[in-house]
DNA sequence: AAAGTTTTTAACCATATGGTTAAACCATCT
DNA sequence: AGATGGTTTAACCATATGGTTAAAAACTTT
């Protein structure tokens, strides 16, 4: 017998027609959505036929999950790593956005895939590749009510701080498709599209939010009794 | 001859036909998005034929312009007005904030489309809505810049400050989808999923980044000099 | 080289989907 | 009532798209 290859759903798959299918569908799936992206085009740009793809892969949620799926667990491994050999809530919280920035500026097609999935409520991913978000999700969430338990941090409205830096990084990330758009409408203001630098992204971030959280003598009292966090449904 | 009706491309549609039409358009793009809506379920869930949604509105891109439209150039109305009325650069601020939450929580469908459409890059959006987003984002800018310029807020970096105010709110908004799926991930951690309070979300935003811009005493002169926005192509 | 196994491919298929058409329907006017 | 014209609809159409198949090709093993 020959490679067993059915490569996907083990670690990094090595059979290079796979690695090129993968690379070809992230960016499909990054810049047409789930529903947007063409397996025919995907396999097009792979230079090989669609039907070697559906062997070699599986069908488009396969697909989909082969390429995802790998993304969301580094993210998840990155974060959780980085931000737990830090000490203090300050330097995790730092952690967090270095870590988080870094990525998305490595693996520019995670914003965009991330953020489809967040207004599509994870429609594409398994509960695996939603549980690697939870983690991501967790991490700051820790960090930030540790941060306050200490006193380090004010007691601010965790969710809403989440969506400021979450959001804030991802959009930043995520929204230059639109930048370009607007750019092109030849307004006199001019907006800087993509080229993301990202340790200063990263300062420019812990500075405001930092500022904007970190405690001060006459801010009241931090305590971890913010952590009443209710689901309401619907 | 009898209602002219046509309606659409002109303001407000009254025709109750088309209103239903264009409710129901609304939600399915906002949940499913461009690519994934289906014109049949619309028409279907509108209580009418398909044909008769060709009839009184167009084509799928009609329909859409005809949802987004009139959305974007409320958004944009909406801001410029509620910020130009404003005298300080900090309640200027508050009132962007404030109008563009109140509208991300009375129109929740917002989020969604605008979410989708920043990573599509305004795909399926005219010039000229895409010249309301432009507004919405000059507004922004205005506002930071004056406020630097007189010194009442810090030399920031605008295009971070940008994406962490509007991605906040609109990733606040937007990612309550993968919020609720995350918490059917039964994780003993919870989530709050949706209902958003909107002056709790402005009081809290507001207050995490004024503390973030605002100026104080030890902080370097500001000076309206950064407004070198380099448009970086790709 | 022959047999066996894996990989690739052209052609094909079923279905979904955006869009159209011709006829029926309905209200208004004469 | 009949003519007129806007409105709705069932049926239909063309095409795109995800997915399959059977055979050819390529590679391994004996």
């Amino acid at each position: 017998m020959v490679k067993p290859s059915r490569s996907i759903a083990r670690g990094t798959p090595t059979n290079p027609v796979v690695v090129r299918i993968l690379d070809c569908a992230q960016t499909h799936f990054a810049r047409f959505g789930y529903e947007g992206a063409r397996v025919d085009e995907i396999a097009r740009d792979a230079g090989i036929n669609k039907a070697t793809l559906y062997y070699q892969v599986g069908d488009k949620a396969a697909l989909y999950h082969a390429v995802v799926g790998p993304l969301l667990e580094r993210m998840a491994d990155d974060v959780e790593r980085k931000v737990n050999r830090e000490p203090t809530a300050e330097s995790r919280l730092r952690a967090y956005v270095g870590s988080l920035a870094q990525l998305l500026v490595q693996q520019r097609d995670l914003a965009p895939l991330l953020l489809r999935e967040a207004v599509d409520g994870g429609e594409h991913l398994t509960d695996a590749m939603v549980g690697n978000i939870a983690r991501v999700n967790q991490a700051l969430r820790i960090v930030l009510n540790d941060g306050i338990s200490q006193g380090e941090f004010r007691a601010v409205d965790i969710l809403t701080l989440q969506s400021l830096v979450v959001g804030g990084l991802f959009f930043y990330a995520g929204a230059a498709p639109l930048r370009a758009r607007v750019a092109t409408l030849g307004s006199h203001v001019a907006l800087r599209a993509g080229s993301i630098p990202a340790h200063r992204l990263v300062d420019t971030v812990m500075d405001l939010v930092l500022r904007g959280i970190v405690s001060t003598r006459d801010d009241p009292l931090a305590g971890g009794d913010d952590d009443a966090l209710t689901i309401r449904s619907n």
